[in-house]
DNA sequence: CAGATTAGACAGTGCCGCTACCCAATTGCC
DNA sequence: GGCAATTGGGTAGCGGCACTGTCTAATCTG
């Protein structure tokens, strides 16, 4: 197909495709002459991804595009593409972000001392590292208390949490397919699971100082 | 103290600390005279959390100044103020997000039938239900077949998450340090959250398919 | 061969988070 | 009381980002 039929089965504008073509965001078409190129069905899939990853979930078109990379690059063993790109953060970088250089290994004490008393096997290049080092500075630079120590309940969940995200996505056998999908709901699922959060903290919160009107209790559910 | 000690006290430039008085984020000083306002304590720890909100978290301004009322006006229930003012995301506005009008509560049956199925007691109009159906809508879309019972495992972590987010809140007496507190604990660590779902994703990964290098096994964590 | 379509390039747009500048009022200091 | 420095308040501008509109030359379609 071409652009045209592209951007009309997709939805998404003609110009917003090419730009994305441009961005590297979606692989060149199959050039059948100087002014003609051909889509197929990988492009549209592509496309309505990168609509997933910048409009719905929010991310940069730069962020997605690292992604996007490393899904089709590392796509033989998808847990690179879990582990990989992410300082990523919803457009506007931090000013204090580019500070303390390349040096990003080894500089994450508390999330060193975090995986390790998790028993966790983790890349020391894994920003996520990053991550908790900052948020646990940030916080207590605004007096709260709050070390390392404290995100071992929290740790414990999102090891709960990896297992049945990786549980989704075993049985798919088709390498590519299995990195899209881990993509997807690593990414996607993001501000899902901040919004479950949110309800159950609601829920809680009623529950101990008693927003007391209606009492509930009914199918609850207990795990394995 | 005077707003060029304000900036000197918090890092902020002057011009960022009148922009933030204008949009509202942070309260007037003071006015003892045309030209002269008095800030106090209270306008530092207001500036360190906007900024933490803004920079480091990386909400929008608007998407803070929300969440900054909700938390100084519904000082009193913090339940209140976890629940509230959110459909928030980056900064970039989904194109498709202003449709399905204002009836926003109703509209999510997904998030409805979750919510019912673990017995949990929230409001209607918790955006957070937005957010799921959304969310769902969107995977599927994309051929994943997922619907809110594939949430159920998510929704027992999570309301054991906010148990835990909870009790780091609830020791707290004044409160307005408990609304902040909340505030904090919820905005700031969620990127922390997601980082550790990240890192344990790829130990997980590693330790399905056998990334085999080294093996380890110590200190492991058991919770209650 | 006429009319429509296309790839590719580039300038322009709107929004956002600042940032720089200006002005008149006020202050601290002598 | 005089004067430089600071302040509040307002307005305009900037850089980045995600598009979007337009132009051109080549190509396809009928």
């Amino acid at each position: 197909m071409r652009i045209s039929e592209l951007s009309r089965r997709s939805g998404v504008p003609n110009a917003t495709i090419k730009y994305y073509l441009r961005e590297g965001l979606l692989p060149p078409g199959r050039a059948t002459a100087a002014t003609q190129a051909e889509y197929d069905e990988t492009h549209l899939r592509r496309l309505r991804l990168i609509r997933a990853l910048v409009g719905v979930r929010g991310l940069s078109v730069a962020s997605a595009k690292q992604v996007l990379e490393a899904m089709t690059e590392h796509r033989t063993d998808p847990h690179e593409v879990l582990g990989i790109a992410f300082g990523i953060r919803p457009s506007t970088a931090g000013a204090t972000d580019t500070a303390e250089g390349d040096g990003t290994a080894g500089a994450n004490p508390e999330a060193a001392a975090l995986v390790d008393a998790m028993g966790w096997s983790v890349s020391e290049h894994n920003p996520a590292r990053q991550i908790i080092d900052r948020t646990l500075r940030t916080l207590r630079s605004l007096d709260v208390e709050y070390d390392w120590r404290a995100l071992l309940p929290y740790a414990d969940l999102a090891e709960r949490t990896a297992r049945y995200d990786l549980d989704r996505i075993e049985s798919i056998t088709d390498p590519l397919e299995k990195a899209e999908r881990a993509v997807l709901l690593t990414f996607l699922l993001e501000p899902a699971l901040m919004a479950l959060r949110r309800l159950a903290q609601e829920n809680e919160s009623t529950a101990r100082h008693g927003g007391g009107e209606h009492q509930q209790g009914p199918v609850r559910r207990i795990l394995p």
